[in-house]
DNA sequence: CGGTACTTTGATATTCATCAACTCCCGTGG
DNA sequence: CCACGGGAGTTGATGAATATCAAAGTACCG
C-alpha cells in the first residue's frame, strides 16, 4: 500500500461523513522503486498537466498543494481531489492526462518518467500490486466525494471537509483540531459542487456557533470536534 | 484494457456530457484467465454483497444489471455506478468491498475467486497490468459521475444519462437512440443525486418537447440525440 | 501606499426537495 | 374473469436550500 491523492481518507464503512481513517503510513515508495526523481518547484496557480496533455511523469506532492479538476465546455471547474503532501499525482495506465493539475499554492513535486514506471511495473510484478493498491484508493476517495456532493447539504459538505483534513492531520501525528486550509474559498466551492458564497457564508456560521475559529493564514481551529461530526452525520 | 463497471463512457476530453466514447471491445479478458468460473443468477433486487463484507469473489455481469452503491447513516443512497453486461464488479486490492452491490432487474453473473485472481496477478505482470486498466476506467467513470452531480442541473444530469446509454448502445453496436432503462427512477435518482419526482418530472418535460419517446418496458426513444446533446452541453 | 485578488455579507431569484394525491401496471387470488 | 393490492410512476402545490447578483470589506504584494 502506498500514498495517493487521496486528499479525504478512505471510509471503508461509511459511516458519519463518508471521511474515515486511511491506513497508509509509508512515504512514497513507489519513488524509492524508480531511478532519476527530479523536483519541480512551483508558485501558486502553475499548471502540472492539461486534461488531453501526453502523461510524461508521475508525481510526488513534496509540500504544498495540487488540485486535479475538469472542466466543462460551459467553463464550470470541478476539482476531484486535492493532493497533499505525501500524494501522488498521475497514475493510471492511460498515455493521456484525463484532468488537469494545478498548485493552489507555492509547492513542491517531485517526479519520475511514466514510462519508466511503467516498464518497471510490466518487470516487478510487486510494483504493478503497489500501483493497483494506490489507484484502488483514489478510486475509492473519489466515490467517498460522490457521495457526499450527492446527497449531502451545504453545511455538511463543508464541515465533512474539515474533518478530513482533521483526520488527515491526525493520521500525520499533528494537531487534529487546528487545520491549515492551502487552497482558496473558490477551490473548496469547486470541490464540493457549490458556489465561494455559500462556502463562505457556512464558515461564518460554523463561527457563529462557537465550533470553529478562521485565524491569519488560512488556518481554522476545530474547536468542537464530536459538535462537528454530529452535524456531519445527522438527519 | 477491459471492460469494467463504466456504466457511463469515459470522457478523456470533457466535451459535452462528460460521458464520451470508452474504448474497450474485448469482453472480459480477466474472467479467460482465471480457472474455475461460475455463475450465479439473481432476481431482481437481491444483493450480491454488502459493504464491509469480506471480498470473495470477483463478478463479470452477464445479462440484467447491477447498482453499486453506499448507504449513509441517515438512510440515503448514492448509487455509483451501474454494472451492466460487460461490466466487472469488484475489483481493487482491498480484502473487503467498499460498496454494496444488488441487482435491479433479474441478472446473471460469472464469478471467479478474488484469491485465486489476486495470485493469478502476482504471478503474471501483465494481468496485473490489466487490472489496473480497469480500475483505471473505474476511477475515469466515477470521476465523470461526480463532475455530472457537482456541476449540472437537474435536467442535464438525466439527459447525460440517457446519452450515456445511447453511446453504450452504439459501442455495441445496436441503435443509439432507442434505449432501455434496466432500473427504476428510483436507481436513477439516487445515481444523479436527484429525487424520484424530480427524475419523473425530467422524463415528462423532455417528453413534451419531443425529445424522447417513453415506451413500453423501460424503452427509451431519443428522437432528437441532436437536441439532447445541446440540452446537455449549454449554458 | 495602492491595487488586485480574495472574502464576506446582503437582497433576491431559482431550482429542486418535500408532501400529498392520484394513476397505471401487473400479479394474485377469490 | 374480475376484484384487490402493492409497487412504480406521474403530477400538483408549497417551501426550503442554494445560486445569483451586487457591494463592501480585507489581506496581500508590488
Amino acid at each position: 500500500m502506498l500514498p495517493t491523492q487521496c486528499f479525504h481518507d478512505v471510509d471503508q464503512s461509511a459511516t458519519c461523513c463518508s471521511f474515515g481513517p486511511c491506513a497508509h503510513e509509508k512515504p512514497a515508495t513507489i519513488m524509492d522503486q524508480v531511478p532519476r526523481v527530479t523536483t519541480r518547484e512551483l508558485r501558486a496557480k502553475e499548471h502540472i498537466f492539461f486534461e488531453g496533455d501526453h502523461k510524461t511523469h508521475v508525481y510526488l506532492v513534496e509540500s504544498g498543494a495540487v488540485s486535479i479538476y475538469k472542466v466543462l465546455v460551459d467553463g464550470s471547474r470541478q476539482i476531484i481531489d486535492f493532493a497533499l503532501p505525501g500524494d501522488v499525482i498521475g497514475l493510471g495506465s492511460n498515455s493521456e492526462h484525463i484532468n488537469s493539475a494545478q498548485s493552489t499554492v507555492a509547492t513542491r513535486l517531485q517526479r519520475v518518467s511514466f514510462d519508466v514506471l511503467q516498464r518497471q511495473a510490466q518487470k516487478n510484478p510487486q510494483l504493478a500490486m503497489q500501483l493497483y493498491a494506490a489507484l484502488s484508493e483514489e478510486l475509492a476517495a473519489a466515490r467517498d466525494l460522490l457521495v457526499t456532493v450527492g446527497q449531502r447539504s451545504a453545511s455538511q459538505r463543508v464541515v465533512a471537509f474539515l474533518l478530513a483534513l482533521s483526520r488527515r492531520n491526525r493520521r500525520y501525528g499533528k494537531d487534529p483540531s487546528d487545520i491549515v486550509l492551502p487552497m482558496t474559498r473558490s477551490d473548496i466551492a469547486d470541490f464540493l459542487g457549490l458556489t465561494i458564497e455559500t462556502v463562505s457564508r457556512t464558515f461564518s456560521s460554523l463561527k457563529s456557533k462557537g465550533l470553529i475559529v478562521l485565524g491569519r493564514n488560512a488556518q481554522v481551529d476545530l474547536t468542537d470536534l464530536e459538535a462537528l461530526e454530529r452535524l456531519c452525520a445527522e438527519q
